[in-house]
RNA sequence: UGAGGUGUAGCGCAGUUUGGUAGCGCGCUUGGUUAGGGACCAAGAGGUCGCGUGUUCAAGUCACGUCACCUCAACCA
């Protein structure tokens, strides 16, 4: 036991110091690691490998849907940037510029994109010119670059990783829907991939997209109770569309601006996967975008057989289709267990001579640190199938029954500021003023995360006066 | 941008008060014994002490300057 507490200390404790907890566990489960530049973070093989999953998953998604990808330069020249009032507003402090190349100073600044609108704007215009060439419902996986004051591996980074879609429809009414169908898309994403329960909804004018008519962001609360936005889509109206010159002649001949919209999800979401069901012990990988979903520990792994049994069983799990390891290292068994558990492998089945011998299965869950071995060695794939999926059930389980509880509803500031000082999502009614929505800020340290659906409340949290929305508040990362 | 903190071996740190041989733990290399929850023994390798200037016979240690990173607030996928 004692070596066991030894292992635990490595991590900062969970509950008392969820920050530090989450920078111990990024860092030394080889996720990342810092690079030279500020704010800037290496992925590492093992991050990466989630990211390359969530990709397939979501790409895989996008295309059944009909979307396409392509490629837009990761140089936007300045004056683009300036073109869309609000969006200019809203994104040049944190834009980086190239000012110079080739050791020359350069005739217009060029920026690092943070976001492609203003460059995809550009090029949508120069290729819609009739109604049949719409809609365009392209996508790209890219780099943005976003100067941030204050970063953190995954959930603020200058440079991260992300896909941006961006559409432009006939119609409102089609750009609309786009907007929230892709809400739903990114919603059934974080439920059956990530095992992780959001809250979707409308954001408010405060903290909607710069240029956009409407905002709707999907908020997944984490293991603190904060809320982290995990993916947002934007209705631009044709705010973008005419600063742009997306024009097009309609069926009646008569020439018509289109209706743009975009959406976009980053490497964040893997900030969100750790810090939704990350432990104690560390990491706790689902299993659909566990990198390794099993990992096999030879015990005794120089006596005769041993190996060699390994080996087929790895075989076989591979052409069940499973991503499975064996880890046939140097390493003490013990040594192993513990470090696949802090990397949040789902599955570990260790394999010595006395199973070889009796014929069984000893399998160990990370979600419920159960070791059992009751199970046959003949059945592995359909006991690993099993598992893997009652694994991914309890997940999605667990961090709902956590959510569900840590909701709560206030109807004064006070009650509203104990709700989220202990960890919680209070819903409260709001009249929609923006004063309220700053003094909810300014005395509660808390925002308005999305709007709820299903508006319940009558009077708003701050001034007394008829609610018009009912909202989720919460601190936020 | 405000406030704090830290820079010494790959990682974590001690040493700085009181200037005088560069240390510890882990990790790493080699060989051996081990093996069902972070094994043990032995022998090794590894350092411009963040950078610069100064004080001094002598600077990791003192002075001044500078850079970087981390944490917390304000701003943000």
């Amino acid at each position: 036991m004692a070596k066991d507490n030894q292992f635990v200390s490595q991590i900062a404790d969970i509950e008392t110091d969820f920050p530090q907890w989450y920078t111990d566990v990024v860092v030394k489960t080889k996720l990342v690691d810092y690079g030279p530049v500020k704010g800037t973070m290496v992925i590492r093989p093992y991050g990466y490998a989630i990211w390359e999953i969530i990709q397939n998953e979501m790409d895989r998604r996008f295309k059944a849907a009909g979307v396409e990808n392509a490629y837009f330069p990761l140089l936007i020249p300045m004056s683009f940037m300036t073109k869309e009032a609000e969006h200019v507003e809203g994104f040049a402090p944190e834009v980086a510029v190239v000012t110079h190349a080739g050791g020359e100073k350069l005739q217009e600044p060029l920026a690092i994109r943070p976001t492609s609108e203003t460059i995809i704007g550009h090029m949508y215009g120069k290729w819609v010119e009739s109604w049949r060439d719409l809609p365009l419902r392209y996508n790209q996986w890219c780099n943005v670059m976003r100067w941030e004051k204050t970063t953190r591996p995954f959930l603020r980074t200058s440079e991260f990783l992300w896909q941006e879609g961006h559409s432009v429809f006939a119609s409102a009414e089609e750009a609309e829907k786009e907007t929230l169908d892709m809400l739903r898309f990114y919603e059934e994403f974080a439920v059956n991939v990530l095992c992780m329960p959001v809250l979707t909804g409308k954001k408010t004018e405060k903290e909607k997209f710069a240029g956009a008519l409407a905002t709707y962001g999907m908020e997944a609360m984490m293991h603190d109770g904060k809320s982290l936005q995990s993916g947002t889509t934007h209705y631009m109206g044709q705010n973008f569309a005419k600063a742009f010159d997306i024009q097009f002649t309609d069926k009646n001949g008569t020439l018509q601006y289109g209706y743009t919209m975009s959406y976009g999800a980053s490497t964040r979401l893997i900030g969100a996967l750790i810090m939704t069901h990350g432990d104690q012990r560390g990491l706790v990988l689902p299993p659909p975008v566990a990198p390794v979903q099993v990992v096999i520990v030879p015990v005794a792994q120089k006596k005769e057989g041993v190996l060699d049994a390994c080996g087929e069983l790895l075989k076989r799990l591979q052409r069940a289709g499973f991503r499975v390891k064996l880890d046939d290292t140097d390493n003490s068994p013990g040594w192993k267990f513990n470090e696949w558990e802090m990397k949040g492998v789902p599955l570990r089945i260790e394999l010595g001579p006395r199973d070889i011998e009796s014929g069984k299965l000893t399998v160990f869950r990370r979600d419920t640190l159960e070791k059992t071995d009751g199970y046959s060695l003949s059945e592995a794939e359909t006991v690993v199938s099993k598992l893997l999926q009652e694994i991914g059930e309890n997940l999605y389980a667990k961090a709902e029954k956590r959510m569900k509880e840590r909701i709560v509803d206030a109807e004064t500031l006070d009650e509203l500021l104990e709700g989220v000082s202990k960890g919680n999502f209070v819903r409260a009614g709001w009249c929609g003023c923006r004063a309220c929505e700053d003094r909810v800020k300014e005395f509660a340290q808390a925002t308005a995360r999305v709007l709820d659906k299903n508006h319940t409340a009558k009077i708003c949290v701050v001034c007394g006066k008829k609610a018009e929305h009912t909202v989720f508040f919460a601190r936020a990362y």
